[in-house]
DNA sequence: TTCCAGGCGTATC
DNA sequence: GATACGCATGGA
């Protein structure tokens, strides 16, 4: 990781990097484009205005010790993508994939905000999962923690217009808050015992307990399948994913996501 | 107007 | 265990 500390940015090099493509591709919904080749966005807390500019990212406004212990957390900085595209190409249709959007990276999301965000998501789409997530956010001043949201009721939360998942939300965070579910104990499980104890709650099937999995707990074997990804499938891969993409399959997955819809 | 969107719960066989 | 259907909301 290349990057200089100064007048309290940090200006970073790292060519496998699209701020479009991290950032606006359907895996955060909380990342505001302010212009042309900049970000403002958030991890729990934590601010962050993000730009492009010439060949460096700034990450501005911040400090050294944040950006290592959040930020090149957050944007897998320590993964070389290179190296995984290269993996990734030795199949075909990868290949491509991987050239379309060449800096896709998997962000290293807060494990309750991903599974809210994906339990929002479901039969829905992505203008609204933002405008959703935008008002829960508002209302909260930040992103609410579980302890506020299991005191809530479908019925209180309707300035959400989420329609049907407010229930679903209420009773992950009733779950977590009563202790009969640990995120932290889930992302310490192997990846069966983790997708059976997200099932368990209402509104969360295989597609949201794998992005939760996916984007929440950077269990990257996780392979969420949509119905974008079901065309992948049927079109490309009638026998299975290439034997290439094994072990990292959420993150070929990103490319995948990103190329089929953008064909 | 009708259809559809990063699915899931429920009923029915 | 497989398949069909309804579901809140809003943009196309």
């Amino acid at each position: 990781m290349k990057y200089i500390y100064k007048n309290n940015n940090i200006y970073l090099s790292q060519p496998d990097f699209d701020l479009d493509e991290t950032l606006d591709c359907g895996q955060a919904f909380r990342w505001e484009k302010t212009d042309e080749n900049t970000y403002k966005g958030f991890y729990l807390d934590t601010p962050l205005t993000i730009s492009k500019e010439g060949e460096n990212f700034v990450f501005h406004d911040t400090d050294e010790e944040t950006f290592i212990k959040v930020w090149a957390e957050y944007f897998d900085l320590y993964t070389d993508y290179g190296e995984l595209k290269k993996r990734f190409s030795k199949d075909k249709t990868m290949k491509k994939a991987c050239e379309f959007a060449k800096g896709i990276r998997l962000l290293k999301q807060d494990k309750w905000e991903a599974l809210c965000s994906f339990i929002i998501s479901q039969n829905n789409n992505i203008p609204r999962i933002k405008g959703i997530i935008s008002r829960l956010c508002e209302h909260y001043g930040g992103f609410p923690t579980y302890s506020q949201l299991a005191k809530e009721t479908p019925e209180s939360l309707s300035f959400l217009r989420a329609g049907f998942r407010a229930k679903y939300l209420v009773d992950a965070a009733v779950k977590l808050e009563n202790g009969e579910l640990s995120l932290e104990e889930i992302s310490n499980s192997d990846i069966e015992t983790a997708r059976k104890s997200l099932m368990t709650i209402k509104g969360v099937g295989p597609k949201v307990a794998e992005c939760a999995l996916l984007y929440g707990m950077y269990r990257i074997e996780a392979f969420p399948v949509d119905v974008w990804i079901k065309r992948v499938m049927e079109n490309y891969y009638p026998d299975g994913l290439p034997e290439c993409v094994k072990g990292a399959e959420g993150i070929a997955q990103q490319y995948l996501f990103h190329y089929i819809r953008n064909l």
